[in-house]
DNA sequence: GGACAAACCTCG
DNA sequence: CGAGGT
DNA sequence: GTCC
């Protein structure tokens, strides 16, 4: 903790200093300027923002100074070599980091030059702007009574052939109908929690990588296209599956139902008064309501060309982005396929990319996976290599592999792999804790089997410890019906605690799949006071009534949300079972929701589509005017400023996507 | 030849 | 920081 | 590895 006050006190002192690695990407242009200035003055706001082509701001890092970076810019590395005019305001990203962290929203139009620090001021240009007020304006809740918003609807249980738990009827997805209104009670268990019905589900084919091709589909005549563009494409129709990916539609035959452990999230969240302020509609505009009671179509369609103010914001997103097609559950094929013999050999090829743990392997793997998509959907098999290369991501190397199964059954390539060495990584890596660093390592070692590794226990860490000694009970996939109770204690637990808490089970249970790997639960309260100790409270009370087993980790907050990962068991459970609990601020439980509802590749489309367009989205916030440094991706210079949201509709708004149910978001 | 490439978290 | 995890 |  001390290192941490040291870290923030260097911060603080260093922004007395002007210092500097120039950005480009920091200011906004002069099209995006007068396009916000003509929305905020139409959602009611007045806007003091001038536009212009000039570099107002500059953006900066500790690790250069300014005459440093001027000299950058002089052999014209920065800013295109243009300087910025001796008005610009340079913020050092540090500065900008504290504003982020201390929950100061800091719009682009703050930048305008001033003389002294800029003050962050209301989008609006509400009474912030003309205080000129401290840098820092501390975050308040809003303590308002609970908004309980569970509308009843009349159930009916369908199950897919998968058995997956499906919504029905007809809605649109953008809906402005909760996810989580309970439509029955339905007792669970000793706790008698209630199991909810949701909207529509028409299922669609899986996409699997983050951004896919579709046009090259059209080439491959077997191969599937893309469902909804494929509706009127001749042949390969039938290749495809049959149900439309849109979920405005809702074809008789598939329509299902959603059923689970009902949650207490409300569909809105209330916003601090700062965010409240610069809050609007990010689907119209309107000051009144938020894009998930937008009486207006979703935006990006020719009926509603609105887009949102802030610098990067798209008109609209191509079909190609994972997350702007719904994605149902994966389908179980009845029988065989017709290229089985294909498939099972490529799925092995994947796994030992995956086993590598490099990036080009992983990259490598991602391609494959798509590809392999396409070709799980083939009616008609695979015969020439000709036929393979028209599948999408099937290149000159998957072609050949392709060939050399149609002629051997087998692949050279795994056949190599197929030693004692390989499978003892392979099996090492599937236990919780072990990596594929230390699955080599482990082999380095000697042993092979996980008895080895039981027998050897003062090598392992903590965790791995638990993960090998638990390994067999790990591996099992926990019954929605087991989830459904789990679940209902949990929910039990935290509500007697603290009956204002808001909580919902997240990831695939969410998701509405028929098994989860997991358990994983949010809770959050408007009281920001509490948070700490309800995090305790709960997980103390799961270990004292005996239902926590293990912990694998918890934070002990250091960041805004606090994470437990743990093991559970039910008194009469046969297996021990993961467990995830996450506390989150209240301003954060829609980004945090979105985010532990997944699935995991939904997200990482999602993430990447924003920082396409320079804004970054994380389990905390949306936020746009992020700076990154142009050679090292990784590195971010700056947070740039949080978009508030009131809910999830709210932040698929904000990146030009049609609202997705939580059930058409399994890639 | 480059783009592709999530964004966080804890543990040791 | 790397490794492993969500 | 694939696509452009
Ligand atoms: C694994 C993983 C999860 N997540 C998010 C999305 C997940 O839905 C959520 C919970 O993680 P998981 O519990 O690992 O995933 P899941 O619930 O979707 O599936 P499973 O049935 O195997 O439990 O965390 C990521 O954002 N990135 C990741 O790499
Ligand atoms: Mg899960």
């Amino acid at each position: 903790m001390e290192s941490k006050r040291a870290k923030l006190a260097k911060k603080k002192a260093f922004l007395e200093g002007v210092h500097a690695v120039l950005t480009k990407s920091a200011y906004e242009s002069a099209a995006h300027a007068r396009r916000r200035a003509a929305v905020i003055a139409k959602a009611g706001g007045t806007c003091t923002m001038e536009p212009t082509d000039e570099t107002n701001v500059v953006l900066c890092s500790e690790t250069t100074t300014k005459a440093e970076a001027m000299e950058r810019i002089k052999q014209g590395k920065d800013l295109g070599g243009k300087p910025p005019p001796e008005a610009a305001h340079w913020v050092t990203t540090a500065w900008l980091t504290e504003c982020v962290k201390a929950k100061t929203f800091i719009p682009y139009d703050c930048f305008t030059v001033r003389s002294g620090a800029p003050a962050p001021v209301g989008e609006s240009g509400s009474s912030a702007a003309e205080t000129g007020s401290p840098s820092r304006q501390p975050l308040r809740h809003r303590s308002s009574s609970a908004s309980s918003t569970s509308s009843q609807r009349s159930a009916l249980q369908h199950i897919n052939s998968n058995g997956d738990y499906f919504p029905a009827s007809g809605s649109p997805s953008r809906t402005t109908s909760n996810d989580n209104n309970p439509a029955r009670a339905l007792d669970v268990g000793p706790m008698s929690s209630t199991l909810t019905v949701n909207d529509t589900h028409p299922r669609s084919s899986e996409q699997t990588a983050l951004i896919s091709t579709a046009g090259a589909a059209t080439h491959a005549t077997a191969a599937a296209t893309e469902p909804s563009a494929s509706a009127s494409a001749s042949a390969s129709a039938s290749a495809s599956a049959s149900q439309p990916s849109s979920a405005t539609q809702s074809p008789a035959a598939l329509v299902a139902r959603s059923q689970r452990v009902v949650g207490t999230s409300p569909e809105e969240i209330e916003l601090p008064p700062a965010w409240e302020a610069i809050y609007h509609c990010y689907n119209c505009g309107a000051k009144d309501h938020g894009a998930r009671t937008c009486p207006l179509p979703p935006r990006g369609t020719p009926e509603n060309t609105y887009v949102p103010g802030f610098p990067g914001a798209r008109k609209r997103v191509s079909r190609e982005w994972m997350c702007a097609r719904s994605h149902g559950h994966r389908k179980d094929r009845q029988g065989a396929g017709p290229n089985d013999l294909i498939i099972s050999n490529l799925e092995k090829l994947h796994d030992t990319y995956a086993d590598y743990g490099t990036w080009l392997h992983q990259l490598k793997a991602s391609n494959l996976h798509t590809a392999l998509a396409f070709i799980r959907r083939m009616k008609e098999p695979i015969t020439t290599y000709e036929q393979a290369r028209r599948i999408p991501k099937v290149g000159n190397e998957t072609a050949k592999k392709i060939d050399e199964i149609l002629s051997t059954g087998t692949l050279q390539r795994l056949e190599a792999f197929d030693t004692p060495e390989k499978r003892a990584q392979h099996e090492f890596s599937q236990i919780y804790g072990v990596g594929t660093a230390t699955a080599k390592q482990f082999v380095a070692k000697g042993f092979r089997t996980i008895q080895d590794l039981l027998d050897n226990q003062h090598e392992l860490t903590e965790r791995q410890r638990i993960g090998v000694r638990l390994h067999q009970e790990l591996q099992e996939r926990i019954p929605r019906t087991e989830v459904d109770r789990m679940v209902a204690h949990v929910k039990h637990v935290v509500l007697s605690i603290e009956p204002g808490c808001i909580f919902e089970a997240c990831g695939s249970y969410r998701r509405g799949k028929k098994t989860c790997g997991d358990v994983d639960v949010l809770i959050s309260h408007r009281d920001k006071r509490v948070l700490d100790t309800l995090f305790k409270r709960v997980i103390d009370a799961l270990h004292d009534d005996g239902f926590l087993t293990h912990d694998l980790a918890r934070s002990e907050g250091e960041s805004t949300q606090y994470k437990y990962m743990g093991i559970g068991k039910l008194k009469d459970a046969s297996f021990h079972r993961r467990v995830d609990i996450i506390v989150v601020p209240w301003e954060e439980w829609p980004c945090a929701i979105l985010y532990f509802t997944g699935s995991g590749a939904f997200n990482r489309s999602m993430r990447l589509l924003a920082r396409k367009m320079g804004w970054s989205l994380s389990q905390h916030t949306i936020n746009y005017g992020v700076v990154r440094d142009r050679k090292e991706k990784d590195k971010k210079l700056g947070d740039g400023s949080v978009i508030p949201v009131k809910s999830e509709h709210d932040v698929f708004a904000l990146l030009a996507l049609k609202y997705r149910p939580p059930w058409e978001r399994n890639a």
